[in-house]
DNA sequence: CTGTTAGCGCCTTCAT
DNA sequence: ATGAAGGCGCTAACAG
């Protein structure tokens, strides 16, 4: 026979028939409006709990222009860096009585441009974007959006758009020093994809910390994944490399190296060390535990939120901002030859 | 002086207006009507190319009473097997032009219960939950709610709506059982809060393999994660248990607790086997490989997923249906004493 | 095949 | 302090 749901919900006609009122009187008790009774405003109250009364989320948003949503466009949500970015989103909205929609995109173009061309949909009040693939099409798609938009990440020199930035190059440069501190004597790179921007500042930073005279064997992974880490770094080991040190785009593709490591017997990180990218929860997971440049993540998202609220809520309504956090090594396990840190 | 986004949307009447048709036959047009002429159709599609025309997503909530959004509940969206469950939902969604909404409620009940209130807003056409601990209060709101609900897990027995369960209870039950032919003398479990529904069933079909007599050592972590996997371990092995074998009640603490053993000079699984629960990305990431009993998140995100739509599409309309999926053991190195699996 | 129109539920001037 | 009424953008009758 189906559930009780046929009872439809209230509406505000309804309240104000219940309590004697008019539905503007019950408008403005429900908007917290002053310019009511305080009897109005209790006659109200009551018809509400009695009818059981919630407002209708569609009208106000047709009606008002503005959904209470915002929407995160990630690429891999399997990332837990984005996981992060995504924690600290929600918890921003949350607070601000907003919600919060995810999509992932595993790096297909189609699928970005679908989505920041349903923005016209005006679904949402505004997006933050996590992409590591900014092609040209998305480029400018972005040129004007429906919705305000802010990018974590690298955003293109030429791309007009607000952006929380980290210096991933200076990151990688500091990663690098790191292991020549150590006394690897070989340095390798596992890189994340050729066409992903992150992939370009890492290993410009990566050379940065060489120096100009080093010719660093450098693999490119498939993905930023477990998988595409292991991969990269057996093709890299049985080229006959032999690094002691290797430097990972991010922390799924070292966790994929250190695997790969150790099921060839190497010690980490007396035969080779490793340093990630992120910082994310998987650097603590392993052992050893992995060495890694905190891009801090839950940070940008919220900052992130922070510059999209300010657009949204009509705060800010100039150029383009471009923030930019500091990174930080932490040194751990993976990479202490010295034999201090855990 | 502010971007370009000033330039507000097309409607649907400019674009009539521009295709000299009527907003109907637009609307027609939009909506696959066959009842258009070719020429008309034609005309409409240039105008709205012209125009840049989206329709305006609340305008079809308000009028079809129907969002195209559905959403998912979780308590911890750090949990991998819950990413997995996201993921899955969120192809079937786009599957269906549908989008998704992720809640992470912590564990919060006042959370939770916010949450099922604002479904009376009908921001979603749906949810699918997945929650661990549900408190009276849930299951009153869970009695009647404004729309669809799908719970992934156990749902008690008492509360009617439709679940997709998985064998948990015997899930354990086979890890236990599989401790024992390893060999391991003294077996514990480390399982989750004490207020939670999976701690509940799972220590059950761990006292199943074990047998009526025995009376394992069982410590209660503090949540579903890997510091509190960690910290009780810690808890366990310093009450001088000293099992040879562990089931833990997911995967996020068996983690913690094969850290805490690797931190102690245990070896794994020659001084220790453990098992964990889940079969998330998490298992196959650390060294040895974690066997855990797969409990088929992904799979059950789609199910839910199915259900919910069989609702919300009217496909469906009776007593609620309750849904299990098998589980199966899946042998790692971590519990694999005879020396085959990796 | 095409056009006109009512109304989804709400907020907000504008009057009183 | 309260009420009446228009309209947000769209779809689905209904009329022609």
């Amino acid at each position: 026979m189906g559930t009780s749901r046929g009872t439809k919900p209230a509406t505000i006609g309804v309240v104000a028939a219940r309590a004697g009122a008019s539905v503007a009187s019950v408008s403005r008790v429900l908007n917290g409006d002053e310019r009511v009774s305080p009897e109005m405003r209790a006659r109200v109250e009551a018809a509400c709990r009695e009818t059981d009364y919630t407002p209708n989320a569609a009208a106000r948003s047709l009606r008002g222009r503005t959904t209470r949503q915002i929407s995160l466009v990630v690429e891999d949500i399997g990332n837990p860096a984005y996981v992060e970015a995504m924690r600290s989103l929600q918890d921003l909205a949350r607070e601000h009585g907003m919600r919060l929609l995810v999509e992932s995109t595993y790096g297909q173009l189609e699928e970005e441009l679908k989505v920041m061309h349903d923005l016209g949909e005006r679904y949402v009040d505004g997006v933050v974007l996590a992409s590591t693939r900014f092609a040209d099409r998305l480029t400018r798609e972005l040129r004007n959006p429906a919705v305000p938009v802010v990018v974590i990440g690298s955003a293109p020199r030429d791309v007009q758009v607000d952006s929380v930035g980290a210096d991933a190059r200076g990151g990688a440069r500091e990663a690098a020093t790191h292991l020549r501190e150590q006394g690897c004597a070989r340095i390798a790179m596992v890189n994340g994809p050729v066409d992903t921007l992150p992939a370009t500042s890492r290993l410009e930073g990566f050379r940065d910390g060489l120096g100009p005279d080093a010719d660093p064997p450098v693999v490119h992974a498939e993905a930023f994944t477990h998988a595409a880490g292991y991969a990269a770094t057996t093709r890299l080991l049985d080229s006959g490399a032999a690094p002691e040190g290797i430097l990972c785009a991010n922390d799924q593709l070292a966790i994929g190296t250190l695997n790969a490591c150790v099921d060839r017997g190497l010690r980490v990180p007396d035969d080779v060390a490793l340093v990630g990218m992120d910082n994310s929860r998987d650097a603590g997971i392993c052992r050893p535990r992995l060495t890694s440049v905190d891009l801090r993540f839950a940070d940008r998202g919220r900052l992130a939120g922070q510059m999209l609220l300010d657009r949204i809520q009509g705060r800010y309504d100039g150029a383009p901002r471009r923030q930019s956090v500091y990174t930080e090594l932490v040194v751990r396990g993976s990479s202490d030859r010295g034999g201090a840190a855990a």
